[in-house]
DNA sequence: GGCGAGCCACAACGTAACGTTGTGGCGTGG
DNA sequence: CCACGCCACAACGTTACGTTGTGGCTCGCC
């Protein structure tokens, strides 16, 4: 592809050779076995050169992306000046919106986005430099060096089938769920999810149920669609995709209204000139509203 | 890349290998020459298969554009189900920029730009099949087959450079053109700017210079920015790249406005289901508005 | 705790792809 | 009309790559 695109900007193989340091036949054997490769004439060649056919000129923006593509996968993990790595608890989840909308905010700014497995790994990658900033729940005290700033309260909503006794209405007191089985599968010891949870079900006297194994969202939206009874907690940021409309209703919770504290963690110093404007972006987020609860640990 | 997805999607480097048909000694080696060739590790290695780095998951949706990349690069060639192939005078010029609204309007349209090099290579490249539409205007009948639409009337402007004469006006009256040095490189005999030009000439008793070398429209600007006399005519919407603002300025024309005719040509034959959408975009243009001129061979 | 299953890495080997050298054909311009 | 410049074809050598064979490692099971 890069000697068909030598060939293009030169305009003629032997200067396209040249710029490749190879010889000229071996260009004009690499565009011949492109040319084979794709069933078309890429070049019509003449007596000063060679001139791009109609496919050939079809094809050129393709192969510019092409070679585009390859070095923004090679500088994706080129270390120094790679493009802002942030790790995020998964892809649907709020922060996963959150950075989207960063991301249309600052078109320019590259950005990669990973998962790690919990929070000491998030800090653990922070501190060696292999990722710039993670969303996460701040559970505990961080190290020396790494910062947080509490970024987004994520309304959190009860997720129930049609025929669930919760079905028609838009909201219910968090009082009122008490007595209900909430069925939040997957929730691994230790994770600041399960802390979350945990807490919450205390506040309140919630009865979560954790049993089970996790085997994916799908069985899970799936048992909740055909419930009266079942019903599992979801952020109000989350993206659910599930194979058709399911009928499922998103209930929200007031009275108060629980919020999972999303922070944006960060190294002190780290130098990346697009961290800074991640942290502009963000903060100061709207948290600890009035009619809100959010855990102990967050404040 | 290919096998790195496919590392990815099963897991692990023998259920790839099954899937590339290939041994998993291959892929071992193929990851591992990726590896060097990037300088990171891009798995885990464990006793029941691999797991991403953060680099690898860095990496991976830049290795799935890439692929993507190919496969678009790829169908721009395939005959049959291709892109629609569109082809017009000048990627800056009117047409091109009709295309980019329509590619807005549409953005699930696949699209190919290509330039050919007069109206009979159009013609041919469409009765071939080997483009799916083309931006002319069309100075003579239409072969049998060959269907033409006038889709957009072009208002033309004088491009002045700053001490200009004209340069304070923002248009100005045809008839005072008359007596003044417009100068056009670069018109090929026969071909269709050519006989529009000529014609406005004739029309209006307009002096239009085409002697001299046509070096390119940078020098072409170059001296018409630095001239009191010489000045050009450009189409309300090409679009011009200099250096830098060389305080050329546009000066519109009126009593009456010459306006350039774009048309749309395609083969009546044509299948390809975009073209409809395409025209259907397009027309009807609104041509002929009154206070315009054009010439006599496009009505 | 030992053993086996599953998985990946290393080494040796053969083949096929690729680049180089050498040469010929063709169109163009002096 | 000849000579120059450009691309294509052929033969050859080297490199890269895939295969076969083997070893080491981790995890799970008895």
């Amino acid at each position: 592809m890069r000697t068909y695109l030598a060939v293009v900007d030169a305009g003629q193989f032997q200067l396209a050779a040249a710029e490749l340091s190879i010889t000229q036949q071996a260009v004009s054997k690499r565009v011949a076995a492109l040319e084979q490769d794709l069933g078309v004439r890429l070049f019509t060649r003449t007596a000063r050169g060679v001139r791009l056919t109609i496919d050939g000129q079809a094809f050129l923006p393709h192969a510019r992306d092409l070679v585009r593509a390859e070095e923004r996968a090679a500088a994706s993990v080129r270390p120094g000046r790679r493009a802002l790595r942030v790790d995020v608890i998964g892809r649907r989840l709020g922060p996963a919106g959150l950075l989207r909308a960063f991301h249309r905010a600052f078109p320019d700014t590259e950005l990669d986005v990973v998962t790690l497995f919990d929070a000491d790994a998030a800090v653990g990658a922070l501190r060696a430099g292999t990722i710039d900033a993670s969303f996460r729940a701040v559970t505990q005290r961080l190290p020396d060096g790494i910062r947080s700033v509490r970024v987004f309260d994520e309304p959190v909503q009860l997720l129930t089938g049609p025929t669930h006794v919760f079905a028609a209405a838009r909201a219910v007191r968090l009082a009122e769920v008490a007595g209900h089985r909430i069925w939040m599968p997957g929730l691994v010891a230790g994770a600041e999810w399960t802390a979350y949870y945990d807490e919450l079900a205390a506040a309140f006297g919630l009865t979560i149920d954790q049993v089970g194994p996790h085997f994916g969202t799908e069985p899970l939206l799936d048992a909740i669609a055909d419930s009266a009874q079942l019903a599992t907690l979801v952020g109000e940021q989350t993206r659910l995709v599930w194979p058709a409309d399911q009928g499922l209703r998103r209930i929200g919770l007031r009275d108060p209204t629980p919020v999972y504290p999303h922070s944006l963690v960060w190294r002190a110093e780290n130098p990346h000139p697009a961290l800074g404007a991640l942290r502009d972006y963000l903060s100061p987020g709207e948290v600890d509203t009035p009619g809100t609860w959010a855990p102990g640990w967050s404040r």
